[in-house]
Formats: C-alpha cells, structure tokens, sequence
DNA sequence: CGCGAGGCCGAAAGCCTTTTCGGCACATTA
DNA sequence: TAATGTGCCGAAAAGGCTTTCGGCCTCGCG
C-alpha cells in the first residue's frame, strides 16, 4: 500500500514544550536543564509536557551556542583491517560513555582524502580528532589545527604532536622471557615484512633479553619475510632443516606462527615438547583456533584507543600531554609454550 | 601591522570574511555560495578574504536553518566483529561521497544500550540511522522514528521496515552448483551453530540443488556443530570414517572448512582431486593461507553496505522501499575445487 | 505599615548562517 | 524629463536554544 501523505511533523521544540507547560522558553529551558531558578511543581510541569510532546533537545541548536559540537572526528585507514578496528572501538568506548558522539571517516591510507575528510570534520566543529593508522609505522603530521589531535597505533612523525602505539620492542621482550622461563635456550625468530619497523623493534626487544641471557639466536639473526602463513610454513621449513636442535621459534604475528606450527607438526615435532611457538598480536580466530592454541603477545588495542580517547579528552580540555605515550603489551600462555620435555 | 590582542583564536565567522571585504555578511554569503547576484570583483574580494582568514563555514548553524544535520547515524553490535565491518565500510563509503558523515555507535547486542544511542542520535538530527546487526537472524524492529531506518544484516521483525540482507539460501545454491559442475555426486554439509537461521538457509539451498540434480548428500543431512576449526576437523573425521566414498564437502564456514582441510591432510585425502571442499563468507586471511587456497562464497558485505546506504538516501528523499532486500553473494573459485581425479 | 530580601519567572540578546526583500545607483526607454 | 528596468548590495528575520538581567511577588522583620 503506498505511504500515506501524513503532514510532516517536525519534532517538538522547546517552544513547544513551553506553551503547553504555561511558561516562558526560558523558564521551560531552565527547568530542563536543572537550572535552581524553578519552582518544583513548575519544573514537574514542564517535565510532564516534554515527556508528552516527545521534546528532545536540538543538539544542533545547543552546540551553537556553546561552540563545542559534542563530537570527536575519527580517520582511520584501515577500516577493513585487523588493528585499527580495537583501536576505534576502545575510542568510541570512551567517547561514548561521557556526552561526545564520534564521527566515523576512512582515508583508506590516501593522503588526500584524508585532507579532505579533516577539513570537513573541521567545519562541522569537531572538538578533537583521532587518526588511526593502518600500520605501526610514523606518518606525516596534519600540521597545526584549530582542535587537538591524537595519533593512535601510528604514530605522528612530529614528536610535538600527541601520540600512543603499542610497545613492541616490549612485546619482543616478553616473548622472549617467557621462552627463556620455559627453559628454551636456542630460539629461532621469525617475522614479516622488513619494511615495517615493528618487525625490527620487535626482534630487537627479543634480542636484547636473550643476549643478555646468553642463549642462542639460531642463525644469528631473524628471518624477514612476509606476514602470511605461507611464510611461516617456509621459513619453519629452513630453520628445522639448519638447525635440528631448535627449542623455541618466536613469531612476528599469529598468521606466521600458524605456518610454523603446521611445518613443526609435518615434520613430526611436538608442539611445545619439543619446540615452543608464541605469535604476535594475539588474534583470536588464529590462535585458538591453533593446534595447540598459541601462545601469543596481546598488545591490548582496545586499552590504546581508550587512552587515545583520555588523551584527546585531557587535550580538549586544555591539557595536551604531548609525545609518544605508549601501552605495555601482554603475553597470554596457552598450550604453544611449556616446558621441554625431553 | 596593529595585531589585535586577540585572546582566545576563535575561528573564523562569516562576520569576520565580510568585515574583511568590505561587504555585509549577506553578501559575503552569496558570493562564497556561488549566488549570482553578486559582482565578479566583489566576489573575489570574499573569496580572498575567506582564504587569508581560512574561513570554514559552521555546519551547526548551516544545519540549524535547514533542519537537515547532513549526518547519518550508524549503530552497529560487533564492531569487533567480521561482519558488521565491512557493511559498515560500505555505508561510510557511500555516505562519504556525498556530503553526509557517518555517526558511529557501537551498541554491543545490547538493547538498552542501542536505545540509548538511537536516542542521542535522534537529538543530534540525524537524517536517518542505519542498523547493522551482528548475526543475519532477524532482529526486533526500532519501531517508528522520527527518521528513516535501514536495518543491514540482520533484518528488522517488522516486514514494513527496511532491510537489507545477504540471500544465504543462495550461497547455498551457488555452492552446490559449483561443486556439481566439478562432477561431485555424494556431497557432504558440515556447518556450524543450528541456532543461527543462517545455517540453515545455506544448507536449504544447497539441498534444493542437489536433490534436483539426484545427488548425494552423505548422512542424509547436514552435520550442524560450531563455527570454528575444531569442529570442522571432527565432522570431517566423522563423515570420512562413514563414507569414505565422499568427494565434496560444503562447509558452512571458512573456519569449518579450514578444519575440514587439516583432517582431509591428515587422513590422506588429496584436496580436490578426491574431495573439493568449499567454504563461506570469503574470509581471506583464512581461505588465502588455506593449503589448498579455498574456494568460497563471498557475501560482498561491502556492497550490502553500499547499498545500505542507497536505499537510506532514498528514503530520506522521499522514496522509502520497505521490505526486505538481498544482496547476492557469489562464489569465488580457488584450488580446493576443481575436477576429480580418479 | 514599610522595606529589604529572596524566590521565580520572562523578555531579550546572542550563537552563525541563509534567505527574503527592500533600496539604491545607474542605464534604458518613452 | 519622467518612468521603468536592471544589477548589486544590505538590513533583518529565521532557526532552537541558553543565559543574563530586570521585574514582580511574597515573606519576614523591624
């Protein structure tokens, strides 16, 4: 049946409110807002003729006046990827809990459009901005702009700017004490793509742990290759076939350590009896999903976009805490990692 | 050059651009709208004005007298989730081609809480809202709003709503069809929570298919279980130890399926020369790495998204479209399918 | 009874922009 | 010259709300 042509009914206005109550506007707004200058039984009226009409504040109009739009910007780059999205939801998490709403924009990793985007969050009077990016690495700074801004999982290359990442030459660290608590003492390091730094800082926290523990580094170095399965399954394949008497492989991400785990049990070690495995980024779907379910470093992204979004609040509110703040990552055991047995 | 104390650096108003110009704030709105009646020359003196004082136009008051706020609201329930994201990419995509913005919410499954963010959003002046569920059964109605609703993914209850949905059932079909077309007679369903309608609808249409084509499907009936690795290998063995005269396998899941892969390895059975194995939801993080690289039904969310927004658009113009729309998947073929090799 | 003190309420300004409409100056026509 | 156009520009209202400030009324106290 085709929609009947009802009269448009715009939404109530305060005005609305204040007739049908008997008062002035500025006494319903008043009453409204909790203003003291309000006789109970008046305020219950105005109350009562709010809830009747359906009154709901215009935002629009509020924010007006005050000059602050109750909303924060997000440009993120990855909108589809894995990082980015914890990110976002532990800032929208924040955001959401006080009054602010959050305006939601993917630059898809283009410059341009990400231009684009500030510019028109800047006209619709954002009173802050988060940029996530898609990868750990720095990216250029927006400049200087009207609002504050907080760089989140990637960092600004401007260190005057406010920015939070995940620690992960911490992440690297840990991975490697915790092979070093299981008694592993030849440890193999696989990871990804060597243009990322994040592969490098993560190898270096783990180098230095184990340096200083005087164990092995099988091959002397890690082995750079992609982040993919298919890498892990080859580079595993090298490091057995090289070095036999390996204790312990640390992964760059969880997809890697999946490949390693598949070569290690088609070339009939026991996992982790004979050789221990820990990912990195401890993404559900792969590691319990593993056999056996993978120990991996968490690097608590929800907890960064939070504190991107406390950041941000503290910066809006006039105090900025410029920087690289960082979040401390967090091994989670699972059967992967485990004493040797020998 | 007499710098006036400013002491806190508003940005600039429209005021300021005709002050600078030398013409009335009326005019200086004309000419930056590309109103005719204004002079050539005098519109270069406020665009030059408006440049030197990097003047950008507030939204709230633009959007005070035109009623509209250019925004839409977005509450999705799993922005964690490998659903709800990439329709919610497809609808900020569309959105943010225009001149509208994307409000993000994220309400967690829970009621309560969508009610309180719908309610937020409607204070904002939100054009209309887009509800993105976090499984594909449908879901209680919103009931009437002040604004246009689209619900995506998961259907609204109320048939006169708006819905926008993936066709399961047709998956199903494609599935099926593929694998009879790779000359597969005695198919085995592995699939996963019975509770989800989805489960079944997939099944159903690859039933329909098959029982049209007087094929075989192994133990009568789909084996409904979980959605994860783990029971895609117990299923795999359960229906490899009773039929062992299987040669395809429709999973209702790439994890199901990636599971299925490991114990058809495992158990000695060459993927596809005996078994072709197809999976769902084009998941590619898992059907990339699979070994083979898996063959499956791609639910093209991001379209669902689009077009989420498409069918918003239209009703806020007017042009409302109740009921409940599909999106046709499609299957996207890769190596654990093909011809049998006897 | 007079007077200051509060307690309540309402008129009006202001936030920033768009839009309507009236007015002014100049050119054209009768 | 007077009447009519035409092209530009500005005053002012509108949009919904908050806030200031002045005014009225009642009350308590001297």
């Amino acid at each position: 049946m085709p929609t009947k042509p009802e009269k448009k009914r715009r939404p109530a206005t305060l005005a609305d409110v204040a007739q049908m109550a008997g008062v002035s506007i500025a006494t319903a707004s008043k009453a409204l807002n909790g203003r003291s200058q309000v006789k109970a039984e008046t305020r219950a009226r105005v109350f009562a003729a709010a809830e009747q009409l359906k009154f709901s504040p215009n935002a629009m109009a509020q924010n007006l006046i005050s000059g602050r739009s109750g909303t924060i910007g997000l440009v993120t780059h990855d909108l589809e990827g894995r990082f980015s999205i914890p990110t976002l939801m532990g800032a929208e998490d924040a955001a959401g809990n006080g009054r602010t709403s959050v305006l939601l924009c993917d630059a898809r990793g283009d410059a341009l459009r990400e231009k684009y985007h500030v510019q028109t969050l800047l006209g619709r009077r954002i009173d802050g901005l988060i940029v996530v990016g898609a990868r750990p690495d720095p990216r250029p700074s927006l400049g200087p702009l009207p609002v504050p801004v907080v760089y989140a999982y990637a960092p600004s290359e401007n260190p005057h700017d406010t920015s939070i990442v995940t620690d992960n030459r911490l992440g690297g660290r840990q991975a490697a004490e915790h092979m070093l608590a299981c008694g592993r003492r030849r440890i193999a390091l696989i990871t990804g793509d060597a243009d990322y730094g994040a592969a490098h800082d993560r190898v270096d926290g783990a180098r230095e742990v184990l340096d200083a523990a005087g164990a092995e580094i099988v091959q002397g170095d890690a082995l750079y290759g992609a982040w993919s399965e298919e890498w892990g399954r080859t580079a595993a394949g090298l490091v057995v076939a090289q070095h036999p008497d390996v204790d312990g492989i640390i992964c760059g991400s969880d997809q890697i350590a999946r490949g390693v785990l598949d070569t290690l049990r088609e070339t009939g070690r026991k996992v982790p009896d004979d050789v221990a495995v820990t990912g990195h980024d401890n993404w559900e779907i792969l590691a319990l999903n593993a056999r056996p379910q993978l120990t991996s470093i968490d690097m608590r992204l929800e907890e960064l976009g939070r504190q991107a979004a406390a950041l941000l609040f503290d910066a809006i509110g006039g105090r900025a805490d410029e920087g690289v703040h960082v979040v401390a990552p967090r091994l989670i055991p699972r059967a992967s990692t485990g004493p040797r047995v020998a």
